[in-house]
DNA sequence: CTGGATTATGAACGACGTTCAAGAAGAAAA
DNA sequence: TTTTCTTCTTGAACGTCGTTCATAATCCAG
């Protein structure tokens, strides 16, 4: 791949970034992108497979910024229960800042039986990191896959909130209101886990 | 509306029902279904709006499926804790046996700036109705718009757990862990949200 | 019957993702 | 430099999609 390719890439990349920050993931053209790009719309399948291909690369990134704010928001010295609501409250803020990009993110789905590739999932997997490292503290007996799974389903639990609130599908909601609620169902579900003492 | 055109309503929605209920809602073409009705093309159009607006009807008939489903396993009689518990299974049953229709009720999403029509959100409302009564036994205190944005929340986090469970996206989980996981999310949430004596 | 209103038809339109034969650009060898 | 071979780029073309619309068929009141 030479440079002029990777430049190709790069520039295909911010585009669809673009496109999907301001349009969301259906937002998201071949021509649209290959013309923001300067390039043919054919050139845009030498630099990728296909659109999901894209996508895949967009969502990297976003993974990785996701990842970062968690990490920057976390407080490893707190009490369990307040690193459990502080997490899922810095969940909500990049999801609140970035919503299209951070929509993207689930929104998006493979083609019928292909599934995402390797270096994909185990970005996912650090995400889940975070959340595995306050539930350990609230359980210390749980280990291995026993804790893996509690951490997802208590990620999956704040996401749903914070998932169906931003969508203000259900009922109107302001974000502190969602902030509140969100604090509540954290941290409501972070004492019931706890099992110390 | 003459009985022809009613008739041509009921057929076309069975076959929108059948085609989301085997391909997803991405599987809905306009073509397969008005041939599986027996009509031409453009006569969808003189039943429906658009495809939008048959998804529409087609999650009119789930919602109210999921809420005679909840109803039935309903105990109210039970622990608040209990029932919490028991509706998030409930919810569960219902999302498993039926996952492609349950998927298709939060994955579409209206065209941009129109909002669902009245009659719509109103069902979905019978739906909180029910976490709305676990709810209020658990927080005496509570009513009116607090409570519903709580019960909404909780229920908010039940579909996260189901919802990422189910879609094995981020990791393969049997249903009988994704069930075990649920009930353990659902019981710290309801014990932590428990503000009785 | 008959007339006007309603409903059905399917070709046509524009937008989409993707492919591909042909040409341009680049690198390597002479 | 000139030639050769590979690699990248192009944009027209294809098939599919939702939706529209002039035309035709059907329905129903008088």
């Amino acid at each position: 791949m030479g440079r002029r390719q990777r430049a190709l890439r790069e520039a295909l990349l911010a585009a669809a970034e673009r496109a999907i920050a301001e349009a969301g993931l259906s937002g998201l053209k071949a021509r649209e992108v290959a013309r923001e790009a300067g390039c043919a719309l054919g050139a845009v399948y030498t630099a990728f497979a296909d659109l999901d291909a894209l996508v895949l690369a967009v969502n990297a990134r976003t993974l990785d910024a996701l990842e970062a704010h968690l990490r920057a928001s976390s407080r490893p010295e707190a009490d369990p229960v307040a690193q459990v609501v502080a997490l899922a409250e810095a969940y909500l803020d990049y999801a609140a800042r970035h919503r299209q990009r951070w929509a993207a993110l689930f929104r998006h789905r493979m083609a019928e039986g292909r599934d995402a590739p390797a270096w994909y999932s185990a970005k996912q997997a650090e995400l889940f990191r975070h959340a595995e490292g306050a539930v350990a503290a609230l359980r210390p007996g749980l280990q291995g896959a026993e804790l893996a799974g509690l951490a997802r389903s208590a990620f999956s639990a704040v996401h749903g909130v914070v998932s169906l609130g931003l969508d203000q599908k259900l009922a109107p909601m302001p974000e502190e209101m969602l902030r509140r609620e969100l604090r509540l169902i954290a941290e409501a579900m972070a004492r019931g886990l706890d099992a110390r003492g």
